[in-house]
RNA sequence: GGAGGGGUACCCAAGUGGCCAAAGGGGGCAGACUGUAAAUCUGUUGGCUGACGCCUUCGGAGGUUCGAAUCCUCCCCCCUCCA
């Protein structure tokens, strides 16, 4: 336990309703920056009877929002629910820039219809967690677009560059030759300045943007105001159990994702992995989790039992507890006791008969026919439940086939009869 | 402006005239096993071909050579040091 995190748990005891609030809104959280200025500003909110101004910003490139971004969201709804606001800013100008945190690529420069459209995009997935009578859906573009270059100067003149290098992420590209625009160093400017401009109390992130968060707690007090409380959550690996969950990656679960590939994904993730989902992601009571770990511990739980109840909780959550009953009963069906699914799609090729690699191409089961090749030769294909030896071998299509490839990919293909 | 280093397949990275469709790792896919699409192990991973083989690929465009990822010329991009 660090010392900051020692004093806070003094903190929590003694300050009676804001020490509660303190206590529930650092659980899971990764760090806090301030305790000691969070649990000040809770009190004058309690006192004043005035909710507190949080702060979430949102990049407007990627309309998918995955479990990784919940992590964070949930924490605001924890906000929301003890009577404060949420500030949700879509990134339209910063998004221009070109966040350079993590894997940084160049991003494409998005028009105004496509920033618009991503957000109701964004907005629709949101609010499966926020609760919307308490947000509101900003955009940066609204007052960073209207600073005057002199302004930019203005603010660029409120840190240095030696500050900008002490981020682990600048300084390690610097320090291995890789390219470091100058205007990457704006971003975090421009982030701090959403916070100038919005009075934020307490901005959230992942704790890959501390040094932005912390930039803008900086920033705040040369404007003279009273400087944000930082709140950084862990960031959540994905399903790869390695990297941290990221659509660009493919390692995520959408909240979108259908109930079955929810269900699915979600067994998939390493057994490592499934307490930190069950604490970031659900809101299964922290007694509950430790029996759980006791019981894997001991080996009196099947992990695959509790992964379960974890694919069967966020399920629930996006989609309902009839939705993940049924994602349950397929899942099962499938993998378990190696049945078939319910709803396997149909195809029809205008066909008679067809050459095994070629069908699986046609069929979009391969994406070329060496590869399909490939699938017959390693034993990956299945017709009508017959693994299939030959890869030249004709199939007929005069009635209704079953293609299966690998373990969980069903196509029904009809040809055309004679 | 000067000097030097670098751009290789989905990603990282080796390769400096033929044995290179290109080592190794990661990721992906498949198989075995299982407790799950976990873990572990095995195979596979440019396209076309039954196969021999052929075609396209090593920042871009030309050139040398019987033969080029490898050599030469020009161009584009990145980095370092000096100014």
């Amino acid at each position: 336990m660090t010392a900051r995190s020692r004093k806070a748990e003094g903190l929590k005891g003694g300050a009676g309703e804001a020490g509660a609030q303190l206590e529930r809104l650092m659980e899971g959280a990764a760090d806090l920056v301030t305790p000691e200025d969070l649990l000040q500003k809770l009190e004058r909110s309690l006192r004043e009877g005035r909710p507190m101004r949080a702060k979430l910003g949102m990049d407007p490139s990627a309309p998918d929002v995955h479990l990784g971004h919940t992590v964070v969201l949930r924490k605001l709804r924890a906000l929301q629910d003890l009577g404060h606001e949420v500030d949700l800013v879509v990134g339209d100008f910063t998004g221009r820039i070109g966040d350079p945190s993590g894997l940084s690529e160049t991003r494409p420069q998005l028009t105004e219809e496509e920033v618009r459209k991503n957000a109701a995009t964004y907005a629709r997935q949101v609010f499966k967690v926020l609760d919307a009578g308490r947000t509101r859906l900003l955009y940066n573009a609204d007052w960073l677009g209207r600073l005057t270059f002199a302004e930019v100067v203005d603010l660029a003149s409120r840190h240095t560059v030696a500050r900008m290098l002490e981020r682990d992420d600048f300084r390690e590209r610097y320090q291995a030759g890789r390219p470091l625009g100058v205007h990457e160093f704006l971003y975090p400017l421009a982030q701090a300045y959403d916070s100038v401009h919005l009075r934020t109390d307490v901005e959230l992130g992942g704790t890959d943007q501390t040094f932005n968060l912390l930039c803008g707690r900086d920033i705040m007090r040369t404007y003279g105001l009273e400087p944000q409380v930082c709140l950084m959550m862990p960031l959540l690996e994905g399903t790869d159990g390695v990297r941290k969950m990221s659509k660009s990656i493919g390692n995520y679960i959408a909240v979108e994702d259908s109930p079955d590939e929810m269900y699915g994904k979600t067994m998939s993730i390493p057994d490592s992995l499934l307490l930190k989902y069950l604490e970031l992601l659900t809101d299964v009571p922290r007694p509950e989790i430790e029996r759980l770990r006791r019981g894997m511990e001991e080996g009196s739980l099947n992990p695959r039992d509790a992964k379960m109840r974890l694919a069967r909780e966020l399920v629930t959550t996006y989609h309902g507890p009839d939705a993940a009953r049924r994602a349950e009963g397929a899942f099962v069906r499938v993998f378990q006791a190696r049945e078939l699914p319910e709803d396997i799609p149909v195809r029809d090729l205008a066909r008679p008969a067809m050459e095994a690699a070629a069908l699986l191409v046609a069929l979009e089961l391969a994406p070329s026919r060496s590869e399909a090749r490939r699938l017959v030769q390693q034993g990956g294909v299945r017709i009508d439940g017959a693994r299939v030896e030959d890869p030249a071998a004709t199939v007929e299509l005069g009635h209704e086939r079953l293609v299966q490839v690998g373990k969980r990919r069903f196509v029904r293909v009809r040809g055309a009869a004679g």
